[in-house]
RNA sequence: GCCGAUGUAGCUCAGUUGGCCAGAGCAGCUGAUUUGUAAUCAGCUGGUCGGGGGUUCGAAUCCCUCCAUCGGCUCCA
């Protein structure tokens, strides 16, 4: 055995020396007994491993604590472990998925003997706490492909064995924890006693592998903690975060509505609602102007062929809602599912020359689509719903400019919203299935080139996603979270070369030839409906001012001050300012919780006091009591908000 | 579409193992009160217990089916 020292680089750059074989945990017990306790895992050379695994040669060392992404990872991929020893032993005979960690916890799919329900999960939980309590070590242990094979086939696990014959030779290890041992990489806690606080969240299906050929499992949800405290603050944030629910808060604030008689994911506007979404369109639709977009509008149905052109029928025929027939039966047309072919034929409209690229067709263009009925949600994920589109058609050489300027109107908007919080990702082809899209691999190529151009031009930094794109081109894609921290697709950007072929666009060029432009798809809200759902719930209904439906509430004291009230409200109507008059015959207290519930920014308190001396007591929702004002003054402020909200 | 859960008044929710006429708070209506910074008081109205079918002397409660919603999976032009 080697005596040799190794030299450890810690991620400050300073340089430790230890016996080579010296385990992770044992370089942080030589550091201080504190850091000991709170590791969970090492990084070594980059790889996460055990903390018990030896390192034998010189390399260098993080030490992953709670606080780092692959220290939580470690602790709630033990925790799946821990979990599925407590199914074993209630449930004998239960077969085994995959049970990784994930962003918030961690999850494992089984194949149960008897059906587990969100009933059973405090039994279980009960068990992984008791589990948790003898510390059981988990122990690493390499084994061939045969002897893997030969366990789970002997145990008749069989997605375990399908694992592994997937796997090479040599790479295959074990983890076991109490009396259960599962095919696993790793790597793991050194003992399932620092898992302190337990919480099963959900139990739901999911298809083997992803597929939907395949059986659906049980997939069973839970998160732990090092400490119960931290389980409380976790669940005292999710209900936090339900009340920012936007189908919560849409209802509460009257803004849409469902009806099982119009249709599943059929979303109605109520005045508020319908309100908010005008205002949000001439918001964009000004600042699409000064970009030179023009309006265009065109029909909700189409001709089937169209569709046939543009290739959507061929992929999405089937998600779309049934052709639409003439009462001859000569002719189908589907609801229209996307702009985009629409705004082809009006490019088609007359020949185009090069000095007329770019076009820059707008519309709030609303669609259909069959969206299967489980994936429905809210606003989010809807069968009809207006998008907020553009096509533009540029020369290649208007291409990049184009695109960047896209992006600005994007940064613009989400600016302006206060949308900080953002993932730009770059939706590229699966270079793996090249048959789901359609297209040349060259102009591929090109587009692929142009979107990650444009957005390093504009200092974006981006996430690269493989087989994202849609079937006709990359994306340039904004997501954003709602409450849950789940993620939606907001903004989107697509360079295109294929409709314009499938169309035959052409522009003669200063050469007098025909040429091909590039089309750019492109929705920065995404969807007005989606918008307003994230927006939602990133505002917890507490608009800007500028976008809100209703700015400003004038509260009389009493009935006798209902006149000078409405006398406010109506200078301040003059003065562009959205407000209304509470003359219920109810206590000034009342009428303030109410107001403040219905999130209306000002509240205008009008008495005996303010009508002598002609002025109001402002009072701000959620902030209280902020003085008297007159009430020009007070337009003038509201006006001044309201400017510097939308950067003017 | 798939797995699981849920559906009672406009809203939020009670309703034991099947058993008088299905309840509450809020909202709404009527009246009283004329109010100073987050809920004034009283009375009244309001339900095909999601729809349909079945079991039973009897169903909100048990069974079947359809619809919708929720949590996931798959999908997302």
């Amino acid at each position: 055995m080697s005596q040799s020292n190794i030299k450890i680089t810690f991620p400050d750059g300073s340089v430790r020396e230890y016996p080579s074989g010296v385990t992770a945990l044992q370089v942080a017990e030589s550091i201080s007994q504190r850091l000991a306790q709170e590791v969970l895992s090492a990084t070594v050379d980059g790889k996460v491993v055990d903390l018990t695994r030896p390192i034998e040669h010189d390399a260098t060392l993080k030490l992953n604590k709670w606080d780092d992404p692959e220290g939580k990872a470690t602790f709630w991929h033990t925790s799946s472990h821990l979990l599925a020893e407590a199914l074993e032993s209630l449930y004998p005979g239960i077969k085994f998925g995959i049970g990784p960690s994930i962003e918030n916890g961690f999850y494992y799919d089984v194949d149960a003997p008897e059906p587990i329900t969100e009933a059973d999960l405090p039994k279980i939980e009960k068990k992984m706490e008791e589990l948790a309590r003898n510390k059981e070590t988990l122990v690493r242990r390499e084994v061939s492909k045969a002897e893997a094979m030969k366990t789970f086939t002997e145990k008749g696990d069989q997605y375990k064995t399908e694992l592994i014959s997937d796997l090479a030779d040599g790479t295959i290890t074990f983890y076991t924890n109490g009396c259960f041992t599962d095919l696993c990489r790793g790597p793991h806690l050194p003992n399932t006693g620092l898992i302190k606080a337990i919480k099963l969240t959900s139990v739901a299906g999911a298809y083997w592998r992803g597929n939907e050929k395949n059986k659906m499992l049980t997939r069973i949800y839970g998160i732990t903690f090092p400490k119960k405290s931290m389980l409380d603050e976790y669940l005292a944030m999710l209900e936090e975060a339900k009340k920012r629910d936007h189908r919560k808060l849409g209802k509460e604030l009257e803004l849409f509505m469902f009806s099982s008689r119009v249709g599943q994911g059929l979303p109605m506007w109520l005045p508020k609602g319908a309100a908010l979404r005008e205002r949000l369109q001439n918001f964009l639709q000004g600042v699409q102007k000064k970009y030179g977009y023009e309006q265009v509008i065109t029909p909700h149905i189409g001709m089937k062929d169209l569709y046939v052109t543009s290739g959507h029928y061929a992929k999405y025929g089937k998600d779309s809602f049934q052709p639409i027939k003439t009462p001859d039966d000569q002719e189908e047309f589907l609801l229209k599912p996307m702009n985009c072919p629409h705004h082809c034929e009006i490019y088609r409209y007359k020949p185009r020359s090069y000095r007329d690229l770019p076009l820059r067709f707008a519309e709030f263009g609303t669609v259909y689509r069959y969206e299967q009925s489980g994936e429905l949600h809210g606003l989010t994920r809807v069968r009809g719903f207006t998008q907020d589109d553009a096509h533009l058609f540029v020369r290649p050489d208007q291409l990049l400019e184009e695109f960047e300027k896209v992006i600005d109107i994007v940064l613009y908007i989400f600016k302006t919203l206060k949308f900080d919080d953002f993932i730009a990702q770059v939706s590229l082809r699966d270079p793996d299935n090249k048959e789901k899209y359609i297209g040349t691999d060259e102009n591929w190529e090109k587009a692929e080139s142009a979107i990650m151009q444009a957005a390093e031009h504009k200092g974006l930094k981006t996430v690269v996603e493989l087989g994202e794109a849609a079937f006709y081109g990359p994306k340039l894609d904004f997501m954003v979270r709602d409450a849950l921290g789940r993620k939606w697709q907001l903004g989107t950007i697509q360079v295109d070369y294929n409709l314009p072929e499938r169309f035959d666009l052409t522009y003669t060029g200063a050469d007098d030839l025909p040429h091909r432009p590039i089309m750019i798809h492109r929705a920065p809200f995404g969807s007005m409906e989606r918008f307003v759902a994230v927006l939602l719930e990133h505002t917890g209904g507490k608009f800007p001012l500028w976008l809100t439906p209703q700015q400003v509430v004038v509260l009389p004291i009493s009935e006798k001050f209902n006149e000078y009230a409405e006398k406010v409200s109506k200078l301040l109507n003059n003065s562009d300012i959205r407000a209304e008059v509470d003359c219920r015959n109810e206590k000034i207290g009342r009428k303030i919780r109410d107001n403040e519930l219905k999130r209306i920014p000002f509240m205008l308190i009008v008495g005996e006091k303010e009508e002598a001396d002609g002025t109001v007591s402002v009072r701000m929702q959620g902030e209280g009591d902020k003085g008297t004002m007159k009430p020009a003054e007070f337009a003038e402020y509201v006006n001044g908000l309201v400017k510097s909200e939308i950067g003017e």
